[in-house]
DNA sequence: AATTATTCAATTGTTGACAATCTTAAAAAT
DNA sequence: ATTTTTAAGATTGTCAACAATTGAATAATT
């Protein structure tokens, strides 16, 4: 046995703030995320409700309704009377990830292109600059970097001002994406900030062929990047 | 008071063949989603889980686990201590969703010209002579049309071996279209059976670039056919 | 009459217990 | 020793009851 989250369970305060306002389903389902997007659980981990239930305190009835939203997206995946495990990504279905994300991400450059405001642009080049500094840091981590970048397509996405690429890209696509980011870090560091340079550099102009292309691009070299590590 | 559901509640086995080796929450999503792509439920109805429970012979547990997911994927509109509709498109969000089938269907097209095999290319050309034998009878309904439409869009997909643009685009994205059919009946006759052709024809020659643009091109002209309804 | 309280019914949120199923490990048989 | 059987142990699936919240109808107040 593995009890990965017995060892957890009873320090969760230290380890995320949790929002007792929302639904016991919801704090479940932010519990899950965070335990999976810091890396505490990783590809084929199981994820056994009454030990989610208990980091909680709550019983296990929240906790089914929060495992059976993840698993509707695939980050956890559910066997009928044996439990979920978190999703093991594989070369196949990473291939895949990227062409989706290529297809949906250049779209939504496009869409910023045409629809950001004056303000979004100029935080989108702050957020770059941020994001430089950083990494002249000499204590910059992979973590961090890995954060940063995502928070740019972030910024894209945002941009684009349509709710269901939102939802699938920033919401679905991330959730998994942040599972790989925990178990491999996967930025390119210096050349994909360029990219994002160029990319932004489209957007403000307002050039939303040359942004979507630029991001199609980025995405394929992202993608070779971390197929590397397959 | 619109106690829709509960007039449906009596006689339940009419409606629908339910699998009851599925676990009671999978049944509830059938259910659910007949309910919807059926017309029997429509945008912003009350989905109340008493009554859900009721029809299938359960408790509220597994039903709140189905809602729980299906609201996931925006079918269904939950909001805290008060329960959940059925979820209402605007205009705007149909353009978005429309922008999304473009990305991700004209991906699917190109994927499918590249891989489908001779079979399931012989098999789409089955699927569109009898889509046009249904039009020649008299009494097609709209309802028979909008799913033989539908259909060549999932064969497509599924020939596109790509399991996550399966997902998003034949699951998630083909919920919402299916209550958007049942409300509206979105499908062009004629002029759609034509442009499947086209597209047909372009996938059956391994034409990936025409395959792609023929799909998007189609899509666009079937955002147009529905908005004029709005 | 219009507005504000107050009660009551309906619905959702949560729980703890029980049943069904699977897993593991020990015991029995070959 | 290897395999098979059996029996506990752990985990999931389901339920029915209770608590909390909301919405609507009624009563009370101005």
């Amino acid at each position: 046995m593995e009890p990965k989250l017995k060892k957890i369970a009873d320090n969760v305060q230290k380890i995320m703030e949790i929002d007792r306002q929302l639904l016991r389903s919801d704090q479940a389902v932010d519990l899950i995320r965070d335990l999976i997007s810091t890396g505490k659980l990783g590809p084929g981990d199981r994820v056994n409700e009454a030990d989610i239930a208990n980091m909680l305190g709550t019983s296990r009835g929240p906790v089914r309704e929060a495992i059976r939203k993840l698993a509707s997206t695939d980050l956890l995946v559910q066997e009928k009377n044996i439990g979920s495990k978190v999703f093991s990504p594989d070369k196949k279905f990473i291939c895949e990830l990227f062409d989706v994300r290529e297809a949906l991400e250049s779209l939504a450059a496009r869409l910023a292109a045409q629809l950001m405001s004056k303000q979004e642009k100029a935080h989108l080049i702050e957020a770059l600059d941020f994001h430089e500094g950083l990494m002249k840091k000499p204590d910059f981590s992979s973590y961090q970097h890995g954060g940063a970048d995502w928070d740019f397509h972030l910024l894209i996405l945002e941009g684009a001002r349509n709710q269901l690429v939102w939802r699938i890209c920033g919401t679905e696509l991330g959730d998994i994406f942040a599972l790989l980011r925990a178990q491999h870090g996967t930025s390119r560091g210096q050349q994909a900030l360029l990219e994002h340079r160029w990319i932004a550099a489209a957007v403000n102009n307002g050039n939303e062929d040359l942004a979507a292309a630029l991001m199609a691009q980025h995405i394929r070299a992202s993608r070779d990047n971390l197929l590397k590590k397959f």
